[in-house]
RNA sequence: GGGCCGGUAGCUCAGUGGAAGAGCACCUGACUUUUAAUCAGGGUGUCGCGGGUUCGAAUCCCGCCCGGCUCACCA
């Protein structure tokens, strides 16, 4: 800490020290106002208030103008902004040396009427105010905020009280998922909550975090997706669930993946991927609506349109379209077939590539670029998703869509395989390939899942939406670090 | 993990070998309708950390830490 940081925090600790000298309290627990600052100023705008009736408003300092014997100051709320109007003669010589020691970041509570100054700015006019809490440290630059983002990551409440376009981003993310919950409990879902320590982590292609726990010593693994015990609740009766929460995968920090991210992921009994689809579409575009209020979102230079129908293209259709490469074909002649036609492509490939890792690269190479408005890309390799139900004219392809927007995928869905023998094999399958290729994200066995399916599971269409990708989308920002509040940084 | 860029006052930033700076914030004083208030005065610093080169380093070199972008990997 610099010497000046630490001359104005003993400053600030001798005017507490002097409160309390006096018999005030700089740290009261409890302030009861009757207005917000919105609410104040629409008492006052709506012409209805009673010009006398007294209102009282809390937060934080934000703005500070002495003027010898006035003063006025900025105070913040969760809903706003007001300005308040000390004035000596009203309050007095002994209350007025307490306003000359209010500091900027200082929480206050201030009773009056309101009034309009000359200049128009909606005010208090303070007749009695109370401080609520002290504030030790100075506040970030008023004009530009706080810039520097490591600072706005490490302390985010310095982002939030600096940056109004934070608060805004992290608004948008809150009513974001409250229109996602609307709109599912709307259509008969009802949320649940599964584990998160699991002894197997399955559900996706990632690598786990691992943790013990102590009194049973035994390892577990942060849950990698949510959908293994989801479709648990659809053989167990519940014909719609859905589960917004908190997943965990090992894997590398970037501008599009943090350590921990929310996923929705929903399971709908007697529906299909095609239902799947049209229910993202309108729940996407129903979201962007009340949040946005409008189906037409800026993102960068380009202007996304979520009004349904996306347009829909096979994976084997875009992939063509793009790199020239017709899989099917390929894999006809089997999967070392197509690692021969990539390689002449031009693709770096490695020997220990599994068939879902080719897909991949595939699909990351040349067809997610082309992505920009929403698109859902369809019709999967069965090899690329061993938890999707196939074709039932085509068992060589998965009925799965992931949906793309900007070339980010930010939704993820099949008709649910709810086959135990079949499943059993694909877990099989991937069992091989993790000994094959050392494919430490092949899923593993999951014997309890199969004892589920075997019990009969309905026809079941599943939904994985990345909420912070979702969000990034709606709220123009380019780094998933700028949608979630306190993202993964090294120990500083 | 690789490449590129960055870290100077509480904040936002100048400063590329020769006395550490500006604006805001802060402190002192003036000011009873200001609002990026204004006016007069005051600089409060481990130039990310550690070595090295040099008469002299914020500046040049080496190593490390943290961050941003990007590539790799993933969603």
């Amino acid at each position: 800490m610099g010497k000046r940081l630490e001359i104005i925090t003993q400053q600030r600790l001798e005017k507490v020290r002097k409160l309390r000298e006096r018999g005030i309290d700089p740290y009261p627990n409890a302030y009861h106002r009757t207005h917000t600052a919105q609410e104040a100023r629409s008492l006052f705008e709506s012409g209805e208030a009673d010009p006398a009736s007294q209102v009282s408003i809390a937060g934080r300092v934000t703005a500070l103008r002495h003027m010898g014997k006035a003063t006025f100051l900025d105070l913040r709320d969760g809903s706003g902004k007001i300005q308040a109007y000390f004035n000596k003669t009203q309050i007095g010589p002994e209350r007025h040396e307490l306003v000359k020691d209010l500091d900027l970041g200082d929480f206050v509570g201030v009773q009056g009427v309101l009034f309009k100054t000359h200049t128009g700015e909606m005010t208090v006019n303070v007749s009695d105010f109370t401080i609520l809490a002290k504030s030790l440290e100075p506040l970030p630059e008023k004009w530009h905020g706080l810039v520097d983002v490591e600072k706005r990551y490490r302390q985010r409440y310095l982002d939030l009280i600096s940056n109004q376009s934070a608060r805004d981003t992290f608004l948008a993310r809150s009513r974001t998922i409250s229109a996602i919950r609307r709109f599912l409990d709307g259509r008969g879902f009802i949320e649940v909550e599964t584990p998160v320590l699991q002894q197997m982590a399955g559900g996706a292609r990632a690598r786990p975090f691992t943790t013990h726990h102590q009194a049973l010593d035994e390892d577990f693994y942060l849950r990698i997706a949510t959908e293994l015990y989801l479709k648990r609740l659809i053989v167990g009766g519940f014909d719609k669930v859905y589960e917004i929460g908190r997943i965990f995968r090992n894997e590398g920090i970037s501008t599009k993946h943090n350590p921990e991210f929310t996923t929705l992921e929903s399971y709908e009994a007697y529906a299909d991927y095609n239902d799947v689809m049209r229910m993202l579409e309108e729940m996407v575009a129903q979201t962007a609506q009340s949040v946005l209020g409008t189906t037409k979102v800026s993102y960068g230079d380009l202007t996304l349109d979520f009004a349904p129908p996306w347009k829909r293209i096979t994976l084997r259709d875009a992939v063509l379209q793009t790199s020239g490469i017709d899989f099917e074909v390929s894999l006809k002649a089997g999967p070392e077939s197509l690692r021969r036609v990539m390689q002449e492509k031009g693709l770096q490939l490695d020997d220990t590539m599994s068939p879902a890792y080719l897909f991949d690269k595939l699909v990351s190479t040349y067809v997610e670029p082309t992505l920009i408005q929403p698109t859902f890309l369809i019709d999967y390799p069965v090899e690329t998703t061993p938890l999707a139900k196939t074709k039932s004219d085509n068992k060589a392809i998965v009925e799965r869509f992931e949906a793309f927007a900007v070339g980010m995928e930010f939704a993820n869905a099949f008709t649910e395989l709810n086959d135990p023998e079949e499943q059993a094999a694909r877990f099989t399958i991937q069992e091989e390939w993790r000994k094959q290729f050392g494919d430490e994200e092949a899923e593993q066995y999951q014997e309890d899942f199969i004892q589920a399916m075997e019990y009969g599971m309905p026809p079941t269409g599943g939904l994985g939406v990345g909420i912070d990708r979702l969000v990034m989308l709606f709220t123009n920002q380019q780094s998933i670090r700028e949608v979630i509040l306190f993202p993964q940084l090294k120990t500083a």
